[in-house]
DNA sequence: CCTTGACCTTACAGTTAGTGGAAGGTTTAG
DNA sequence: CTAAACCTTCCACTAACTGTAAGGTCAAGG
């Protein structure tokens, strides 16, 4: 298989792809004569698995433990289980911290006129705002 | 004033003060005979502006515009608004998007017994599920 | 045989919003 | 005289790719 079709299996682009094996996340893909790179079942499933894991919310170095994990057939499922609670706590304070910027911006929103004219408490608001510690 | 006294007061990095120089989004400073940059009261109000409008989730190219508003005289306080609706609704969004990610990492926690052994729904999970939309 | 289009290859530049560090000039205190 | 604490410019690095250029390969159609 070449890349574009271990692309639309996967779900991440050619582009990617070869940026993951350039960045020595997956192993080098076996070439054929030509030169063309050549997925097969077992490549392709560790495709899916990175396209998976970036899909919840992993960045790249996560996802190489994660990968890491699966290829060890030693594995404690502890582990992977650790990382993902981690992952979660992160994503929960992510998500309060945009919660709260959202919260800000919408009595902003709910104290400008939103007219023709130039007073804005929006504008106000920057200004005058003390820094943020948020 | 100095940069590092700008920068203390305005919560900005001295760094970042010069970064937002080099890439025109306030004027260049002030300089006083040994080639020091200067704040004065003015710009110091602009550089506490753009960290706050940061701080509230506006990117840079976003709070250049809030910023342009803000030097214009003639603004309709309309355009802030929109800008902060539009802001708002990304942010709502992403918020949305996360909390995803999140409910899909938590259910596959509570899938994985988290022992010793190797077998683990997690990687299981993120082997086998579709690639997703979300 | 030739061309066209769809593949593939590598390599380099650009994106965001800065941060870190090097190499060197200035100012102030002791 | 020197050390600390400023300041300057410039270059490199981060994450996770994407875009583009220049060129090689392959299958179909005329």
């Amino acid at each position: 298989m070449n890349i574009s079709q271990a692309a639309r299996q996967s779900g991440l682009s050619a582009k990617t792809i070869r940026y993951y094996e350039d960045i020595e996340l997956i192993a080098p893909a076996a070439r054929s004569d030509n030169g063309y790179r050549q997925y097969d079942a077992k490549s392709l499933e560790e495709l899916r698995f990175l396209a998976r894991a970036r899909d919840v919310g992993f960045d790249l170095e996560e996802s190489r433990q994660l990968l890491d994990l699966r290829r060890d057939n030693s594995r404690q499922s502890r582990h992977a289980r650790d990382l993902v609670m981690e992952k979660s706590q992160k994503l929960q304070t992510r998500i309060e911290q945009l919660l709260s910027m959202q919260r800000e911006l919408l009595v902003m929103a709910s104290r400008c006129k939103g007219d023709e004219g130039p007073d804005c408490a929006i504008l106000e608001d920057l200004s005058a705002g003390q820094a943020g510690e948020s």
